[in-house]
DNA sequence: GATCTGACGCTACGG
DNA sequence: TCCGTAGCGTCA
């Protein structure tokens, strides 16, 4: 259903009057707006370019000192504490000194001021009230005295996805799993059905200012107490969904009337409930309300907004305030129908058509009626008419000016008292205060009425949900797709986390989603510390929001459906079931003394981000969504500094979340620290797994203790507020450490911008053919049958082929193979120092026996199936798949990427022969290529750029080899098809690309400290020869050697390394007295300075290409992978030329980055490529560009 | 007996 | 006694 602009009363399109009216309103509420200075953003200290340019020939700093204990990983697994010794005072003003500019979002890019309104593009509708309301402060969070507690963990079900495999025998295992699997599904239905009404927090009062703002909730007791009533309009209207929304209008007239009745009738007779009731069925009916994306009644909905139209007149915040009051909730996915029916007329269109509606009758808004009914109180009562000329009256009460903080609604308090009908006897008859018409929560025609003492005391008394963990994965897991012969790793991996969207099928996840939201951010949400966004007015909003502007630095975290948050140790839900955001606004950035003072005033935000169904989004956005996004926006596009622990899953889920409002490009200047990144680049050889890890590691601060709370649910609150107040300590602590180790320019300059360039890498979907891969994959699975046969006839037994163990049982004590090749040393397995059957011996015995040349196949088939086709389609949701990318894992600075590994996609195709059918007849050559399965849009071609020979030409400038720069002079030069073509003896011409790659692998070999065993068993001669192979290559490129040693010596000297751009790596094993781990540690030490130099140039040619990118108004190339060296581009057919150029001409720029102090001695060449898929690129022939000089 | 987990071996990728 | 990633299967 398309939303079409019009009037609520007539359905038609905007009249001319309407319009006017429209824009005075429009310009009258533009004068109201506050107008404080933009304050600029100076969070970034300038880079201390000196602490990038000291390389290898500065000195440790004398405070550094490194403990170091290890135990080999893989022979060494290795345990590093780096202490440092930190200024004794770090600067708190680091973090975000005065720099946020919330205070300026009701400006336009040039400066104009202009209504907060939310325009066409549903941004903010709010309108300050010209007075600076001030925020009292409130306590501060009280940190957890369990420093172990912080973090519990949460039980979970089984969640083990059960996956029949066609084609395949189940086993037991697999029955069990499924029969499992069911039990789960009937009583997560059972659960459905049960948990009609949702609960909701109890009624909270906060102070916004001067002003104290009732958020009204209904409570389950209550609405048990009214759930006999039942919608008259329900009732009459067999099927509401075909109904349009104002066919309501006359039927919602006469109910109005007899609302009307109600209130004048319990004015006279206050004691009458039952009748009240009676008369209060009559508001039965469901609509939505887009400020807590709920379903109210309908009737009562229009009856809202007729009061709100003639309160708009006179007092935009009256009007927020009564909208916001007037909402109860209901179960979206009770009414799931209804929701759709209402949804696309809802929020901000809401007022748009209230708006209109006032100027088709502008004669029936009418000025707010104050009463004094209690000194602190006053109460604003309305009157309005339907557009059948009905009287309307409704009241809230605002109380006068109050001190105090967030806390539990107390009768004795001068809360609003907003009633319904059916409570009426007991308030009405008190102090005469006048009423509220609640919007009845109910679904399907069933009736609920408010009331607000039982509501607070039922949510006070109710217990705090237990933290379920997703349940929809387990009812949902009928829906998942059964694919044929998915790897057991894929298989779980599936069924815990790449299910996605095919166990949240759109149509019918969103009420059992919305459900688990309910129930697992309750315990966030009716606490009194947190301040939950979707139930502010529009005027706590603002109030927010300037709070916001005044804060020094927000802390973020992720909440999700378990009720677990990005701080929690393990994160067993997938990505997509993210509920929510907490943001804590940090008024002072010494903090930490105030805390412990109990002076801080920090508030907890909450912004829920619940998963909508397809049709939901179409419709008009929720007036919550819009809070959410307008600070959430604000947040990520570069306008705020925030601290945010892996921010890079925050951009994706905001990107996704908003993916119609929010595009990549707008999220490309994120300011964000991320304290995982930061530990990293401090020591990537241990970065902290978890955030307790980081906090164990790097805190150095004591937190104060205070003594658990009994409450359930408060003390996991208290955990999740210390953990965001830990998140900013350790982030302070971070970046001293950084600043002292001189990476905090490398972190500023290039780390922090890799985040929304891969978060914008993961939000874009890469087309898979779904159909070649499975296609492919059975075909495969009929060849391995063939090879495990072929296999089990050479053996003379039946063994499994991919045991290892089985086959050198066989290999080597049965058939006894490497007895007949003595001459020849067969390598060992690392650790066992068994013999090995790895490919390099299966070569050497393949001539002595059939068996090794069919275990080769056999594993060459079974890898292509199981990982690149079976694992795959594991991964993908419907036609797509998007990689998830790793900034952290290594320990080079490079990437990796996982589910898939889109770095470890076969280059060359596979040939396969298919099984003869007629034994004379040759067999039928298959060639397999898993990347032409990764296609682009229609429209859209692949475009891919390369690093010609990057390391090697990093090793050039790095030794300065006269040699090598000579062969890089000339941009034609191929140094590996040269090398390969003096190795093969043939001319340059005649090198194959294997031969090429396999000199390729020789040179680094050689480079890296390869011994000559080694060496020999690649090259495939004698280790003498391959010696001498050595030698030879070292003697040719003198400056090498050279330069090995220095960096050698300099590893010994100060214990690291560090790569052209600053980046360090520890290597303690360079002092140990083992001669074979000291070795190591050298050679990789070496093998860091080159490879982590490379992985910086091809991170700097990312964040570069993004950023030209996400500058332009043209450009719509999307950054699909990296592969190390290679950047791979989904272009836009018409932008295919001035894309490639671009790109080439940035890449090979990148010999100068000033602001990293880079100026490379030798040229970079870049090759483009193009395609229609990703396994047929074809070189697209460029001018070289001229090495400009490049300015970051 | 079923299930889970970590270590290990092997093989893709990148240089 | 090249470096580094990820993924899969086996096995204890």
């Amino acid at each position: 259903m398309q939303y079409q602009p019009c009037s609520m009363v007539t359905a038609g399109p905007l009249s001319a009057e309407a319009q006017r009216v429209l824009a005075a309103l429009r310009a009258q509420y533009a004068g109201r707006i506050d107008s404080r200075p933009y304050i600029a953003d100076s969070f970034g200290r300038a880079p201390r370019l000196s602490q990038i340019h000291d390389a290898f020939n500065k000195p440790p700093e004398p405070h550094t000192q490194s403990k170091i204990l290890y135990k080999e990983k893989e022979r060494q697994l290795f345990k590093h504490s780096l202490e440092m010794e930190l200024p004794s005072q770090p600067d708190l003003r680091q973090l975000g000194d005065g720099n946020n500019t919330f205070n300026q979002w009701g400006a336009d890019k040039r400066g104009d001021r202009r209504p907060r309104d939310y325009g066409d593009d549903g941004s903010l509708s709010g309108f300050n009230t010209g007075n600076n309301i001030p925020c009292p402060s409130r306590s501060p969070p009280e940190p957890d005295p369990q420093g172990e507690e912080l973090f519990p963990r949460n039980s979970f079900v089984n969640r083990r996805t059960p996956h029949a495999v066609m084609g395949l025998p189940e086993t037991h295992s697999e029955v069990s799993s499924r029969k499992e699997r069911i039990q789960l599904l009937a009583s997560s239905e059972e659960d459905c059905k049960a948990e009609v009404i949702t609960r909701t927090p109890p009624v909270k009062r906060q102070r916004f200012g001067n002003r104290q703002i009732p958020m009204i909730t209904c409570s389950k007791q209550f609405e048990e107490d009214d759930s006999r009533q039942k919608s008259e309009v329900g009732k009459t209207n067999e099927n509401p969904d075909q109904m349009p929304f104002w066919s309501f209008e006359e039927k919602e007239a006469e109910e109005y009337s007899r609302s009307l009745e109600c209130q004048s009738y319990l004015k006279d007779n206050p004691t009458s409930r039952r009748e009240c009731q009676t008369i209060g069925l009559a508001l039965a009916d469901s609509c939505h309300d887009s400020a807590t994306n709920k379903i109210l009644t309908n009737a009562s909905h229009l009856r809202v907004h007729h009061n709100l139209v003639s309160l708009r007149t006179s007092d935009f915040d009256q009007y927020t305030v009564d909208k916001e009051a007037s909402v109860t909730e209901i179960e979206p996915a009770k009414v799931e129908h209804n929701a759709d029916l209402y949804m696309h007329q809802s929020d901000m269109k809401n007022d748009q058509m209230e708006t209109e509606r006032l100027s088709i009758e502008p004669e029936h808004s009418a000025a707010p009626k104050v009463t004094e009914t209690h000194p602190d109180q006053q109460i604003f009562s309305q009157v309005g008419r339907t557009s059948s000329g009905v009287a309307c009256v409704q009241n809230v009460t605002l109380p006068a000016k109050r001190s105090g903080k967030w806390e539990p609604r107390q009768s004795s308090q001068g809360t609003p008292e907003i009633e319904s009908c059916s409570n009426r006897n007991s308030s009405v008859s008190g102090d005469a205060k006048v009423q509220l018409i609640h919007q009845a929560q109910q679904s399907r025609g069933r009736s609920q009425f408010l009331h607000p003492l039982k509501s607070i005391q039922n949510q006070e008394e109710m217990p705090v949900q237990t933290m379920t963990p997703l349940r929809e994965c387990t009812k949902h897991e009928s829906n998942v797709e059964i694919i044929p012969d998915i790897p057991k790793a894929a298989r779980q991996r599936r069924s815990a986390s790449e299910v996605n969207e095919q166990i949240y099928p759109d149509t019918d996840r969103d009420g059992d989603k919305t459900k688990e939201t309910t129930k697992c951010t309750l315990a966030l949400t009716s606490d009194p510390r947190v301040c939950d966004a979707s139930r502010l007015s529009q005027e706590e909003r603002m109030c927010v929001l300037e709070e916001a502007a005044s804060a020094r630095v927000l802390v973020v975290t992720m909440v999700y459906q378990d009720g677990t948050t990005q701080l929690d140790p393990e994160q067993k839900c997938p990505p997509c079931a993210v509920c929510g955001v907490l943001v804590l606004l940090k008024k002072s950035l010494d903090s930490l003394v105030l805390e412990e003072t109990g002076a801080a005033a920090e508030r907890v935000l909450f912004l829920r981000l619940e998963q909508r169904p397809a049709w939901a989004q179409n419709g008009p956005q929720h007036s919550q969504d819009l809070f959410s996004r307008e600070i959430l926006v604000k947040m990520v596009c570069g306008t705020q500094t925030f601290v945010c622990y892996k921010s890079k899953d925050l951009l994706r889920t905001v990107l996704g979340h908003f993916s119609k409002n929010l595009s990549w490009k707008q999220v490309a200047g994120c300011q964000v620290l991320d304290p995982q990144i930061a530990a990293w680049l401090l020591d990537p050889a241990d970065s902290a797994s978890c955030f307790q890890d980081l906090l164990n590691k790097y805190c150095t601060r004591p937190t104060t203790h205070t003594p658990a709370l009994a409450e359930l649910g408060h003390k996991k609150v208290t955990q999740v507020i210390s953990s965001l107040t830990h998140l900013h300590r350790v982030m302070v602590e971070l970046r001293n450490k950084l600043e002292t180790q001189g990476l905090w320019t490398l972190y500023f300059c290039m780390e922090q911008k890799m985040i929304p360039v891969l978060a914008a890498m993961e939000s874009h979907r890469i087309h898979v053919d779904r159909d070649a891969l499975k296609k492919t994959s059975e075909m495969l699975g009929t060849k391995m049958k063939q090879l495990e046969q072929e296999a089990h006839q050479t053996a003379g037994q039946k063994f499994l082929v991919s045991s290892s163990s089985q086959l050198r049982l066989v290999l080597f004590e049965k058939l006894r193979l490497h007895e007949r090749c003595e001459n020849k040393k067969l390598p060992k397995t690392m650790l066992k120092q068994q013999q090995s059957t790895s490919e390099a011996v299966l070569l050497q015995l393949q001539d002595l026996h059939p068996l090794p040349k069919i275990v080769l196949e056999y594993r060459q088939v079974h890898k292509i199936k199981s990982t690149f086709l079976d694992g795959i389609l594991s991964c993908m949701t419907k036609t797509f798949i998007s990689s998830t990318w790793n900034q952290t894992s290594t320990v080079s600075g490079r990437l990796s990427a996982r589910h898939p590994n889109f770095q470890a996609l076969p280059r060359q195709p596979v040939q396969i022969s298919k099984k003869q059918c007629v034994e004379e007849k040759e067999a039928e050559l298959v060639t397999v290529h898993p990347r032409t399965m990764f296609i682009p849009r229609e429209g859209w071609t692949f475009l891919s750029a390369d690093f010609c020979q990057v390391e090697l030409r990093l090793l050039a400038h790095l030794s300065s080899d006269r040699e090598l720069l000579r062969i890089f002079q000339n941009p034609e030069a191929d140094i590996f098809n040269m090398l390969a073509s003096q190795w093969k003896g043939v001319s340059e011409d005649s090198v194959s690309a294997e031969d090429r790659e396999h000199a390729k692998r020789i040179v680094y070999s050689v480079v890296y400290g390869a011994g000559k065993e080694r060496l020999s068993g690649i090259l495939g001669v004698s280790a003498e020869e391959a010696s001498r192979f050595q030698d030879s290559f070292l003697q040719k490129y003198k400056e090498v050697q050279a330069f090995i040693q220095c960096t050698v010596q300099h590893c010994h000297k100060y214990g690291y390394v560090k790569s052209i751009m600053g980046r360090r790596r520890s290597l303690p094993h360079v002092h140990s007295t083992d001669w074979s781990i000291r070795n190591q540690a050298e050679r990789q030490a070496v093998n860091f300075v080159v490879q982590g130099s490379a992985a910086d140039l091809c991170k700097m040619a990312m964040i570069h290409i993004c950023s030209l990118v996400a500058s332009s108004t043209t450009l719509t190339a999307r950054l699909v992978a990296q592969i190390h060296d290679e950047l791979l581009f989904e272009v836009e057919d018409s932008q295919m030329e001035d894309f490639a150029v671009l790109v080439k001409k940035t890449m090979e720029s990148l010999q100068h980055i000033s602001c990293l102090g880079v100026s490379l001695t030798v040229p970079l060449k870049v090759s483009v490529s193009t395609g229609r898929s990703w396994g047929s690129m074809c070189e697209v022939n460029l001018p070289h560009a001229a090495s400009t000089h490049t300015s970051v």
